[in-house]
DNA sequence: AGCTATTCATAAGG
DNA sequence: TCCTTATGAATAGCT
């Protein structure tokens, strides 16, 4: 029997308190209910115990847009994830194969310039040797058509200025033939 | 005058309609908030109206809740994103500069091994041609060091085999002194 | 949890 | 939208 209008304060007592959040909880459930069906709308409600438990209503409407953001939201972030994570992984795959290819560049480029030896075969040391003397000769060959080149170069400006002269000459005697012939 | 209980279904009215919505909205909100105050619960209650106006409830803690969710999904989701660019940035930084440390380096040993001269000059070909040298001198000292040391090695082993023998005899004859000598 | 007196919510009408 | 009012629904206090 509801002896008087009670003040809407919070209820010290807890098991009243108890009692009243489970028929209030009900009632608020079953008024959203109600709502969403008369009047055709979308309608949540969302209740927290204080210990933490949830008690909720949510019409269809309400509860398929929930659910597609839900989906939608770890749908994306899981698919940006792994495409991220795939990518950071490509990054530092060629990274690896970088690094390897440095090692490999810098000992060869080492023992080319007669470092780190101490490591070497013999046999080593002779494939080393070979390729040596291969460069220098065709570093030298380079070299001597470089310095040919420039002797050739050089000779054909001297005949070119020597010949120049002697053109004229010809012409001159080749003109005054022609004059004379006329 | 309520003439009769009503069946809980959508109401085909629409001014009809309209109305219960309006009241039973503000009912729901009022009981929304009443059990969130009398039972110190969290509360919500998210209404759309079929035109999609919203009307809601939160209680305090709710409110604040929900606040405190989307400022630190925002902080968290920002914050993390500029560290995995950060990351990446990084990633691609190391690649650049491993990739100029290569053709660098590729560069240098072609040149060694007496590939793509044509680009060098005079004075680019005079200093492989003393790098090569002075690396073939290297090469041939070590070669010759490990030779001599293996020659050193079987002279050390052939003394070795030699000495024995001698050694032999020398304690026999002196044994033989001692025994005369007693 | 169940009862019931009483208050509250609200349907229908203005 | 608000008021009125009759009535159904919710529920406080008790067991």
């Amino acid at each position: 029997m509801v002896r008087k209008k009670i003040e809407i304060k919070r209820i010290e007592n807890i098991m009243s308190r108890q009692v009243t959040f489970s028929k209030r909880r009900k009632g608020l459930l079953k008024k959203a209910h109600e709502l969403s069906v008369l009047c055709d709308a979308q309608v949540a409600a969302i209740v927290f115990s204080q210990k933490g438990k949830l008690y909720d209503f949510a019409s269809s409407n309400m509860q398929k847009m929930m659910e597609r953001c839900e989906i939608y939201r770890r749908e994306y972030f899981s698919a940006e994830r792994f495409q991220r994570e795939q990518y950071v992984q490509d990054l530092k795959n060629e990274i690896t194969v970088m690094v390897k290819r440095i090692d490999l560049l810098q000992l060869q480029c080492r023992k080319l310039m007669g470092q780190d030896l101490d490591s070497c075969s013999v046999d080593e040391l002779k494939e080393i040797t070979i390729q040596l003397e291969k460069s220098l000769t065709v570093v030298r060959t380079r070299k001597a058509k470089i310095n040919e080149d420039e002797v050739e170069k050089l000779k054909e400006e001297r005949e070119l200025l020597n010949e120049r002269p002697r053109l004229h000459l010809h012409e001159m005697v080749h003109n005054y033939v022609v004059i004379q012939l006329n």
